[in-house]
DNA sequence: CAGCGTACCTGTAAGC
DNA sequence: TGCTTACAGGTACGCT
């Protein structure tokens, strides 16, 4: 559940359900879900057999859970994936690729407390790792080394709004294609970058040093706005592939004006929204709202 | 160094 | 019915 809403879905959901509990063991059914482990699957497994996950952080799309052996869980779900807390007699799903079990709380028998974290992942671009922490703890901050490079999000209390208005200014590319890059601002993907940019009226391929401090705040406005709305309907999915932790799809696609809606009728003027190939990927506008700038950048 | 294209996977739907 | 092609919400890396 790839964008920043419906990663933000899982992180509340693993946050109820995984924390505090002692991981009993560790199965990896594909080395290719840990790759960005690069000790292994075995020591994958090692060095969280034991370790109780102290909280559930996120910045971006990424997923980190400090645990109490001093690093931290990292995990992103790619283009597929998804993080399943199921009941251990629950069949196995066909694309999972790592299962982690918790020990039973023998003072506490609750459903939950037996359930089991499963990392699903249908075309595997997502993955799951452990890395050190700076600082030993659950300290939000405390970021993890592979996620140093991803810039805050727009639902982080620190998020610089100035500082990123002069960052995009900068650039010497499209606006969409900054919006999707993830050391400028994270969280934004293909569907809330067309999003934020149909509420903007802006264009995806107007170039970013010509837009001004009003259309940059508009834009970011635009974007929280989109990713909050989203998130307060449990997210966007389309299908099956995109859920929380129970299984549970959201339903903020009913509320897409843009992306998805080719043919279909701008919800402010009525002109029907169009499709261009970008980035091997599609962006949805409208013509009349979003005009195309005489000099486009992409 | 910044920007851009492509590779990495599996599955589904549309077109012939 | 089969076969082929296009496309899907992301990121990392290599080339220019």
């Amino acid at each position: 559940m790839p964008e920043l809403p419906e990663v933000e879905v899982v992180r509340r959901g693993l946050d109820r359900w995984v924390i505090g509990r002692p991981i009993e063991s560790v199965e990896v059914y594909n080395p290719r879900a840990i790759r960005r482990h690069t000790a292994g699957p075995l020591h994958f497994a090692e060095v969280l057999t034991g370790r109780t996950l102290l909280a559930a952080h996120r910045r971006g799309k990424y997923l980190w859970l400090p645990t109490d052996g001093g690093d931290a869980l990292v995990g992103h779900l790619g283009m597929s994936g998804q993080l399943l807390v199921q009941p251990p007699d629950a069949p196995d799903e066909t694309h999972l690729r790592v299962r982690i079990r918790f020990a039973a709380d023998a003072g506490d028998g609750a459903e939950h407390q037996n359930r089991e974290l499963r990392f699903v992942d249908q075309r595997t671009f997502g993955g799951l790792s452990v890395e050190p922490l700076a600082v030993p703890g659950a300290d939000r901050e405390n970021v993890p080394p592979g996620i140093a490079h991803i810039a805050r999000d727009p639902l982080d209390p620190h998020f610089d709004a100035t500082a990123f208005a002069t960052a995009l200014r900068r650039k010497r590319t499209g606006v969409k294609r900054a919006l999707l890059d993830q050391t400028l601002i994270s969280g934004v993907g293909n569907i809330y970058a067309d999003e934020a940019l149909w509420r903007a009226r802006l264009h995806y391929a107007r170039p970013t040093e010509t837009l001004t401090g009003p259309q940059i705040r508009g834009l970011l406005g635009a974007a929280e706005a989109v990713m909050r709305e989203a998130l307060e309907q449990g997210g966007t999915s389309f299908d099956a592939l995109y859920v929380n932790v129970n299984g549970e799809s959201g339903y903020f696609d009913r509320s897409l004006a843009a992306y998805g809606q080719e043919d279909r009728p701008c919800p402010r003027c009525g002109t029907a929204i169009r499709r261009d190939a970008f980035m091997n990927r599609s962006s949805y506008w409208c013509p009349k709202c979003q005009p195309r700038p005489r000099r486009a950048r992409w």
